[in-house]
DNA sequence: GTTGTGACATCGC
DNA sequence: CGCGATGCCACAA
């Protein structure tokens, strides 16, 4: 059954991919936790059940260590919503999303299906 | 050494 | 559609 995993097997390792890939993500557009989860591989000694449950939750941990570099603000939960409490930085998120043309809607969420990520193979990378 | 809590996602009502 | 509760381990103070 799917368990959830507090962090991976090598956590600095996932971290540094998660961190990659954030950083591919274009300006003007966000992605899930889960999603970020989903384009990355499962570690070793993972299946991909319980990566599936722990992978969100491994993107969150890491993403509260990501360096300045990594554009944590284009990372939202599944709801299209930002995660962060704002005293911790949640408004100063959402302030930066806007100034990239991201438009939250009266209740603060974000159309993900205009505004997510499809994916680092299936925008216009390069 | 111990205690508390967590950048989430999903199901139920 | 919105809100609340649940699950796991590791890390920080």
């Amino acid at each position: 059954m799917s368990q959830i995993l507090a962090s991976p097997p090598d956590p600095k390792s996932f971290a540094l991919q998660l961190w990659a890939l954030a950083r591919q993500v274009p300006p003007g557009k966000v992605v899930t936790y889960g999603q970020l989860a989903a384009w990355m591989l499962p570690p070793p000694g993972v299946t991909a059940e319980d990566y599936k449950v722990s992978g969100s939750r491994w993107v969150g941990v890491a993403m509260s260590r990501c360096p300045g570099d990594v554009p944590w603000q284009r990372v939202v939960n599944a709801q299209g919503r930002i995660s962060l409490p704002k005293e911790h930085g949640g408004e100063r998120q959402r302030q930066m999303l806007e100034a990239e043309g991201i438009i939250f809607d009266s209740r603060e969420r974000i159309d993900l299906k205009h505004f997510g990520w499809s994916g680092p193979g299936t925008g216009a990378e390069s």
